[in-house]
DNA sequence: CGTTGAAGAGGTAGCTCTTCAACGGTGCGCTACT
């Protein structure tokens, strides 16, 4: 009898063309032959496509794929495509036709495909998820998982209710994959995913070769001549990241009028411009692209020299992730951050949520009347309101215990007797407690850009990744500021204590430094407690 | 929460200063019209 291993190595060389699998791939594998939900979090070359490829081709039965990105679907079937015996692989969008779409599944059905890719909102659809279950899926994979978190809660939110989704097809093994996640994200994944008995892999989060500087601003000028003038002294290609789209053109302008090769990329320009800056920059055509947050995802240029913030990000999962695009080819890179503390304003105001008191109230009205499940689009179409505004509501109401969702639609919950203004109580409080949660993380990247220590070590705590040395390799280290922090004999909160505090309820110690610690509080998210006051004012117990 | 730009105030020519409203990111899918 072969092993799971040895079979998923057979598969690498004969279909992929790989000679060996990384230790990773192969537990994640294993993990998931023997039917345990598994998340990945590993940089984006380990190869973690390869994990649901060869997976997916152990298991009899059809794989799915959620992705966010209908281009990347493409790209991922290319992949598939161009290996040299991998199975088919076919994708169900609004970029393809009607009769592609109900082609692909029932290439799925009669087993002439193995792999299908679709977004999120394709499984909000009753229609698909019947389909689905009809194939029978046996591997469920949500790749770019951290959009759980960070889309799931108002701008995409059927990223929430892909758990339903793998409930409703009766829990295939499910595997999520992502590069950026800190421990309360893996967390928030799991739990949304409703993972059983879930093993977590995470690789690496350490990029040595990355070059890591700060420099504070007091006025958006100086930050702006300053963040010109760097990018002018580094060498190309490289990534300028800002917070506006006005400002992805302005920098563009002003770069190209230094004689560099540069462009703008923004959710607001035309697709087909938006295809060529992409592909430019790609094909070594741009020496540097300034752009918002919607550059990155798909971009695999492994000799990208620097990345240039502009502005803050709005955690530091977020920046994790894009200053992970620089120097993917192990050779040194520059990634810098060009801070004012105003900046951060511009986060806060992002993630601000005020639910509609009185739309919350008539969407219980109607619930609480309806003979049975309404669907989102239905509800969306009787109140006459937006349907994304309303299914935002309806994933806060549900949050909240008010609102019980189901492949059929949505119902009242049996938890919930309340009235229309209990409910709208209610989804404020949840909407708070999202908001403390958030700007808790904006604070963490504050820390990163004030920090007096070394910056390496800032960041991979924030993974759960201690570091016990300074790197050696940021501008603190440089400048002889941080110091080793010691390890602490002893320590009654070591990182993953639980924890309870008077105020603020249950957490997770997060980092220790031997002056303070920072724990994850689940409804207040990250806070940072000096070590004198915690034991002088006894803040915290074990539990 | 902070920046920006237009409009108004002051005081008498084109300027500075103040005030205030508007605006700010990420993608899917769908529909109506070419």
């Amino acid at each position: 009898m072969t092993s799971i291993g040895d079979r998923a190595r057979d598969l690498a060389s004969q279909a992929f063309g790989w000679d060996r699998l990384r230790n990773g791939q192969e537990d994640a594998i294993e993990a998931l032959a023997a039917g345990r939900d598994t998340l990945c979090v590993m940089p984006t070359a380990y190869g973690k496509s390869g994990i649901y490829q060869i997976a997916g081709m152990l298991e009899p039965g059809p794989t799915v794929v959620v992705s966010p990105l209908i281009a990347l679907q493409f790209d991922q079937m290319e992949g598939l495509e161009n290996a040299p015996d991998a199975p088919e692989a076919v994708a169900v969008n609004s970029a393809q036709s009607r009769s592609r779409n109900e082609d692909a599944f029932r290439t799925l059905a009669v087993g002439e495909s193995e792999f299908v890719f679709l977004a999120p909102e394709q499984l909000g659809k009753p229609e698909v998820v019947d389909e689905l279950r009809a194939v029978g899926v046996s591997l469920f994979v949500v790749d770019e998982a951290h959009c759980v978190s960070a889309w799931g809660h108002d701008f995409r939110p059927d990223y929430l209710r892909l758990g339903e989704v793998i409930e409703q097809l009766g829990h295939p093994t499910t595997l999520a994959l992502t590069a950026t996640g800190a421990p309360p994200v893996r967390d928030e994944i799991v739990e949304r995913l409703r993972f059983r008995d879930p093993l977590v892999l995470t690789r690496g989060f350490d990029r040595p070769n990355l070059r890591l500087g700060v420099t504070r601003h007091e006025s958006e000028d100086a930050k702006r001549a300053a963040v010109i003038e760097q990018v002018g002294a580094e060498t190309a290609p490289g990534l300028v990241y800002v917070a506006t789209r006005r400002a992805a053109e302005e920098y563009a302008a002003a770069l190209a009028k230094q004689g560099l090769r540069a462009a703008a990329y923004h959710a607001g320009l035309p697709a087909k411009e938006r295809t060529r800056v992409h592909e430019e920059f790609l094909d070594d055509g741009l020496d540097v692209v300034a752009a918002t947050s919607a550059f990155g995802m798909g971009i695999d240029k492994p000799d990208v020299r620097f990345v240039v913030h502009a502005a803050v990000t709005e955690s530091l999962d977020s920046y994790y992730q894009e200053i992970g695009r620089a120097g993917r080819d192990g050779e040194p890179a520059t990634v810098h951050l060009h801070y004012r503390p105003e900046d951060l304003g511009l986060r806060r105001f992002f993630v601000a949520r005020h639910p509609d008191a009185d739309l919350v109230r008539r969407i219980v009205d109607t619930l609480r009347s309806a003979d049975g499940p309404v669907r989102n689009a239905d509800l969306a179409r009787t109140l006459e309101e937006s349907p994304r505004k309303v299914s935002g509501l309806l994933g806060l109401l549900h949050d909240a215990v008010v609102v019980d969702r189901s492949g059929s639609g949505n119902t009242l919950s049996p938890r919930f007797a309340g009235s229309g203004d209990e409910a709208a109580l209610r989804a404020k409080e949840q909407a708070d407690l999202r908001e403390r949660i958030d700007e808790s993380r904006i604070e963490m990247m504050r820390g990163y850009a004030e920090t007096r220590g070394c910056r390496r070590q800032y960041l991979l705590g924030y993974f759960g990744e201690p570091l016990d040395e300074p790197c050696g390799n940021c501008d603190t280290c440089a400048a002889g500021l941080s110091e080793a922090t010691e390890a602490i004999d002893g320590d009654p909160y070591p990182v993953q204590t639980r924890v309870r505090h008077a105020e603020w309820g249950e957490g997770i110690v997060m980092s220790a430094e031997d002056d303070r610690i920072t724990v994850f509080f689940d409804s207040e998210g990250y806070k940072v407690l000096a070590r004198e006051l915690i034991a002088e004012e006894r803040l915290l117990e074990t539990i």
